[in-house]
DNA sequence: ACCTGAACACCGTTCAAGT
DNA sequence: ACCTGAACACCGTTCAAGT
């Protein structure tokens, strides 16, 4: 039995105060002296415990990151698995504060998040490389839609000279626009691997 | 006529010492005080000229985002050109050193490079409407794809902890895997473009 | 062993002072 | 009018010193 500290810092309250301050004024804000100083420490504790800050974002992300993907319904087609799996994941995706998180996350997440859709490709008939070519493709198309949606650094860094037309993707889309756009999207890919495999589309 | 000035610096030269700076050593390690130094003056007359820095980066990316897309054939199919409009973009756009500069960039490059794509989808038989809708579902694909591929910070920035099996996308993914997936994307798009308005693939 | 405070080498930005 | 140098309020990171 190890003896109860009187100081409980460990990394996951690191992780959950860089949290607060990511939500509350954005990833840009974020530091090491503004986690440190939250958390009543100086900052070396922070480094003797995550690193530096570039592993703080990592764990940051991972923590943001857990639990992608929904799981395929019993006898689920897997056009429409696919088809919900893609929204729920741009949906938590857009609710990641700032793109860098995801886009330069760790891969685990993403091969978590991979496997219950890989599980029903193959359900469906697809062969194991097909079934992983297809996740990858949908999940690629997801994630680099969001991104594009959400612009680099929307939130927290109001920019001069920009005229907000439709607040932080740089083409000027309506957010009914972008959520057209996307079904559309989705709707094409999940119709090109139907019909390059021929799987059976009626699930399991 | 105006007096020549002995010192020439304007806007144009601040953009290419920046440029040459995100080039040599990456967007994060762009400053202000890096730039002037390399201009021989202090801080200040960067300041008059451009703004700040995220001006400063507006007018990198602008810069660095000129004549994204290739001009359309004589007689070239739409589907045809499509297609090599986006290889084009996404070639572009990787030597691009950081996926901000394009994801946070201003409206006009992508405006500029949508305009004869359009114009070729309505030679096509597209509508307006459908037509740039189709030119904003391929050009979202694209960039978003190479956001993906490039993640958030590939060059200048070597994080630790991170086993680099293919490089910088965070889904261990070979650029020949990728290349792949791309033009697997871009055909189902393409293809699902010409299915949904049925227009002659044939060209003007 | 683990913390704090000071320090180093940077940032973006501004301002008084020079010319 | 336009520049410079110093300054302010920050950074990430490290290190000597304390307990």
């Amino acid at each position: 039995m190890t003896r109860s500290g009187e100081f409980e810092l460990d990394a996951d309250e690191i992780v959950a105060a860089a949290i607060v301050i990511l939500q509350e004024r954005g990833l840009d804000a974020l530091s090491m002296r503004n986690v440190a100083d939250r958390l009543g420490v100086s900052p070396m504790p922070l480094y003797t415990r995550v690193g530096n800050k570039a592993a703080l974002i990592d764990a940051v992300a991972d923590h943001l990151l857990v639990d992608l993907a929904p799981a395929a319904g019993a006898g689920e087609p897997w056009p429409d698995y696919a088809e919900r799996w893609c929204r729920e994941l741009r949906h938590r995706l857009k609710d990641t504060p700032d793109s860098r998180l995801y886009l330069g996350a760790a891969r685990e997440p993403y091969v978590e998040a991979s496997r219950p859709l890989i599980a029903a490709l193959r359900d469906g008939g697809l062969s194991a490389e097909a079934a992983v070519q297809a996740c990858r493709l949908l999940m690629w198309a997801t994630v680099g839609f969001v991104a594009m949606e959400q612009g680099s650094t929307p939130p927290a860094a109001p920019r001069a000279r920009r005229d907000a037309l439709s607040g932080g993707n740089p083409t000027g889309v309506t957010p009914e626009e972008a959520d057209e756009l996307f079904d559309l999207q989705i709707g094409f890919l999940t119709a090109g691997i139907a019909g390059m495999h021929g799987g059976d589309a009626t699930g399991g």
